[in-house]
DNA sequence: CATGCAGTTCAAAACGGCTTGAACTATATG
DNA sequence: CATATAGTTCAAGCCGTTTTGAACTGCATG
């Protein structure tokens, strides 16, 4: 949840590798969902173009369709390697690897999330706490403020409450997408 | 949802106005939670010293309480204004404004997210859909890969309703929070 | 083992959002 | 009306994040 005003691939671009336009409007569309679930706008732009593709490409395809530099593509390889959602695979002949789309990416983001905002809600709870503790121990504090301190405990209780509740529902909701992505 | 590897106000910082130890920890926790909410930091803390205080501050201490600008602040309490969290109010007597905290944050936080990120979901949306459009008009295009664009478009629509499901959520979990802030 | 290409690393550049502060406007006061 | 102080605006600077690209490593091949 930031700032959400990207541009909207408003035709193909002047070095286009050789993206279909309609190809490069979806793979943008990806970015923007996967930059709102705090992720990289390319992270969601590899896997978008290997998912629609449904062939394994090499990265330095991957690098002139999308754009990017060397450098770059391998580290966004990397990162969806090992959220398992892109696979590298060496056809037996080839003497390079290929990257192809594997499941679908909810389930990587919710893991991630999951592991992510918990250790972050839990930090400025304990904040909170410590604050609270240490307006208690000091004699000038208060009472009224004290009970401001707890209650904005409460608004911490509320954000990890409302966080759980959205990764379970998007759990269940994503239930049927887990199949939905192959193929 | 972004990135969250914020400093911890490891002590009293060198230039503190007059903020006390406490007070700064919990300020700047709120500051955390604002921003995961996709606010400014220092929306949250400028609410949060008001709230604490529970006294309305003029522009000019909070400006030296919070170590900001004076075009900071002022940017600021207009935009906690205008979300109805801070009012402005003129003491009688006094010839300058003092601003105070209004309701709690969750309240603002549900209507700003609301309005700001359904229209850019709706725009994913819309953008998926035109490339599917595109894709069957061309003539190339595959079936299988119609069948892609497709089941992107679920990510969107699982994207969507998580959002509502965690909007409701916090306004039933914020329910008892309506009046928890005041006062 | 020399060559070349695939892949990795990381310092530096580019980028984007936030904040600053100087110039400006508005308003109160004598 | 002159002056002072409060509040606003916005171009420029700052800062954290992402991307680039050149140097490097590793591996396959002749």
């Amino acid at each position: 949840m930031k700032g959400y005003l990207w541009q909207a691939t408003p035709s193909n671009d002047v070095h286009p590798a050789k993206l279909l336009h309609w190809e490069s409007v979806a793979i943008d569309a990806v970015g923007n969902v996967i930059e709102f679930w705090g992720f990289k706008r390319n992270q969601g732009r590899v896997w978008a173009l290997l998912y629609l593709r449904d062939v394994a490409h090499t990265a330095a395809e991957i690098e002139k369709e999308l754009d990017l530099s060397k450098g770059g593509v391998s580290m966004l390889l990397r990162d969806l390697e090992r959220w398992g959602v892109v696979l590298r695979v060496r056809t037996p002949g080839d003497s390079c690897w290929r990257y192809q789309a594997e499941t679908d990416l909810l389930h990587m983001a919710r893991r991630v999330i999951e592991e992510r905002e918990f250790s972050f809600i839990a930090r400025i709870r304990a904040d909170l706490e410590e604050a609270r503790k240490l307006a208690e121990a000091d004699a000038s504090t208060g009472k009224a403020q004290i009970q401001r301190l707890k209650r904005m405990e409460t608004l911490a209780d509320a954000t990890e409450k409302a966080l759980k509740l959205f990764l379970k529902t998007s759990r269940l909701d994503v239930g049927g997408m887990f199949d939905v992505f192959r193929g």
